[in-house]
DNA sequence: CTATAATCGGAACCCGAGTTCCGGTTTCGC
DNA sequence: GCGAAACCGGAACTCGGGTTCCGATTATAG
């Protein structure tokens, strides 16, 4: 039987998982839910063993189906990625160009403020090696959606998809449940409106 | 003879520090010069070992003056929040509000982008046990700032030192030398720049 | 100069968290 | 059903990094 390299089966492309028992492709799953509620809501300082208890299985079984912490990490940062350039993807599809970036802006800054773990990902690994591709994809479909909304003469022309992601970047750490903000009873609403402004045109605000 | 306790010692108060011995004062400034400079480039995941090292001093010698490595972060937090404070209050001395508002921000991103660690600590830390004084004293002194600059007409007058300490908190993970936009040869300036616009009254940009 | 106490240095200790290992268990093709 | 191949659990191992300890050293009072 051919086996699965744990090593490509972790990263993204679920392509060519051949004839995994139906245990552990259900494991799997499990591992990778409790992984997220963990790393969410303890950042990536989150241990292995509380994953492993929280899904209800022994750490050998995380280690089977993810050989590394990082490996783990970098599962769920490229979902996470995939699911903002889907977002993207949908903005361009929305009517109002000015609207949709904003929307776009709107759920992911709630996404990064929720999720103690992936802001520091984002904002602090030197690379994303498992998630590289994901992570590229976003920020393509990033910059469509700042073209787009530079066409329509609302965005500084100056502005990029990097941008973007620097200063999303930014919202995360400080507007997170554990961020200044955070701290201070504060929401990332306030970050997101003072950002938005300085993004727009001078002369629509 | 009186002997200082160490924790005491270690804040910020040099008001009551009896008798020291002439090496242990300058060995003291030595730990203090080398950890700011180990956790500027590496965080706080800086080693004690790798600070004593740099200043040129044993582990046994770095405990003794900071009983914790915590109480030793804590200490360089002090220091910042006090050189920041100091800056806050400078800009009150200029005769131009607006342009005092700015050279503060700009002065606190250059300082915060250059320390890994001091952002950290401040975006991250649950509390700052040991710099509670000083990060009130900022605080104090940020608002002043701020409500002389709105007082101008300049900046917009809903927002308050709590928005900008999170602004700035965001500008220094996501534009440190280890953020997104270090990675992306980025400077915090396009990040500062943004973010100024997004702060002044729509009417004057 | 001498005594005494503070200070120094760095090897050794400790502990937490990632990782490995292997006997027992479950699934699936025949 | 049956047996082999996967898979599971969790105790045990490893290792890095903070912290402690104590004999050697050095500064200061008298």
């Amino acid at each position: 039987m051919r086996t699965v390299d744990p090593k490509t089966g972790a990263g993204a492309a679920p392509a060519v998982v051949v004839k995994q028992r139906a245990d552990a492709r259900r494991n799997r799953k499990r591992v990778l839910d409790a992984a997220r509620a963990q790393f969410a809501e303890h950042g990536v300082e989150a241990q292995i063993d509380d994953i492993a208890r929280a899904a209800g299985l022994g750490v050998g079984t995380v280690y089977r189906h993810f050989p590394t912490k990082d490996a783990l990490l970098e599962a769920l940062a490229a979902d996470r990625f995939q699911r903002l350039a889907e977002w993207a993807d949908e903005a361009l599809a929305e009517p109002d160009p000015w609207e949709a970036f904003c929307h776009f802006l709107r759920r992911s800054a709630e996404l990064q403020a929720s999720d103690r773990a992936l802001s520091k990902l984002m904002s602090e690994r030197e690379s994303f090696q498992g998630a590289a591709n994901e992570a590229a994809r976003l920020l393509e479909a990033t910059q469509a959606v700042v073209d787009r909304t530079q066409a329509s003469g609302e965005l500084r022309p100056e502005i990029t998809a990097e941008d973007v992601a620097m200063l999303m970047c930014g919202l995360g750490s400080s507007c997170g449940p554990h961020g200044f903000a955070g701290k201070h009873g504060m929401g990332w609403e306030r970050y997101l409106d003072i950002l938005i402004a300085g993004l727009r045109m001078p002369d629509r605000n």
